[in-house]
DNA sequence: GCGAACGTTGCC
DNA sequence: GGCAACGTTCGC
C-alpha cells in the first residue's frame, strides 16, 4: 500500500492505519488514475449506495487535485451527487403494490408529482445530507492507491485506511472495535 | 414523448 | 417541521 497524493482528501490526522479480516470484497479495487470515469468503486457506490455514499464525497473544490482525471473525478463527483437517489425496494413502504388514492399525494398526484405517502421509501425519507463525510474522502485519498474495499453498513471501508470523522458505525464491525473509542 | 416521482424552494 | 408547487430527471 503506498500515500495518496498529497494536497487533498482527509488531513493526514483524520487517517488511521488499520487492517480488517473478514468479509473482503476482492472484486472492488480503487486503481490510479482510475477515479475520473468509472472505477469499480465509483461504479460500486453509484449502484450500491446512491447518494448515501456519493454525498459522502470530498467538497469539489479547494481540495480538488490540480491533475487533469482528478479534474474529471471532480466532474463526475459533482454530477453524481445531483443524482436522482431511488426507492430501496424493501422496505415496507416500498412493498406496497397500491396507491392508497386517499393521502394528498395520491389526491393531487397533477400538482405534487409525489408518490403515494403510504409508499413513501423509508430511506428516501431521510434527507441525504453531507454527514457522511468519511469512506468517500477516502477514495479520494486514495486515488493512486489499490487496495480493497469493504461493504459495510451504510458505508465502505478500504483495506488499510480509515477517515474516522465520519460516525463509526458506518463502517464495518472490525473498524468499530478498533476505533469506536476513539472518534466521537 | 410520457408517466412517475425526487429535489428544491417558498410558505405557513 | 410539514406541506404545496413545480422543475427536473429517470425509465420506458
Ligand atoms: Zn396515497
Ligand atoms: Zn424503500
Amino acid at each position: 500500500m503506498h500515500k495518496p497524493r498529497a494536497g487533498y482528501g482527509p488531513p493526514q490526522e483524520d487517517i488511521y492505519e488499520f487492517s480488517l479480516e473478514g468479509d473482503e470484497d476482492p472484486k472492488i479495487f480503487l486503481r490510479s488514475g482510475a477515479m475520473g470515469r468509472a472505477s469499480p468503486l465509483a461504479e460500486y457506490i453509484r449502484t450500491e449506495h446512491q447518494q448515501g455514499g456519493l454525498y459522502s464525497l470530498a467538497p469539489v473544490g479547494p481540495r480538488e487535485p490540480p491533475g487533469g482525471d482528478a479534474a474529471g473525478a471532480a466532474g463526475a463527483v459533482a454530477a453524481a451527487q445531483k443524482k436522482k437517489r431511488k426507492r430501496c425496494g424493501v422496505c415496507t413502504p416500498c412493498t406496497r403494490r397500491e396507491n392508497c388514492g386517499s393521502c394528498s399525494n395520491c389526491m393531487n398526484r397533477k400538482v405534487r408529482h409525489q408518490i403515494c405517502k403510504l409508499r413513501k421509501c423509508d430511506v428516501l425519507k431521510k434527507k441525504s445530507g453531507k454527514e457522511g463525510l468519511g469512506f468517500l474522502i477516502l477514495s479520494e485519498a486514495c486515488a493512486g492507491y489499490q487496495g480493497s474495499v469493504y461493504r459495510a453498513k451504510g458505508g465502505l471501508a478500504v483495506h488499510g485506511r480509515l477517515a474516522v470523522n465520519y460516525p463509526v458505525n458506518h463502517h464495518s464491525g472490525a473498524a468499530q472495535r478498533r476505533f469506536g473509542s476513539e472518534s466521537q
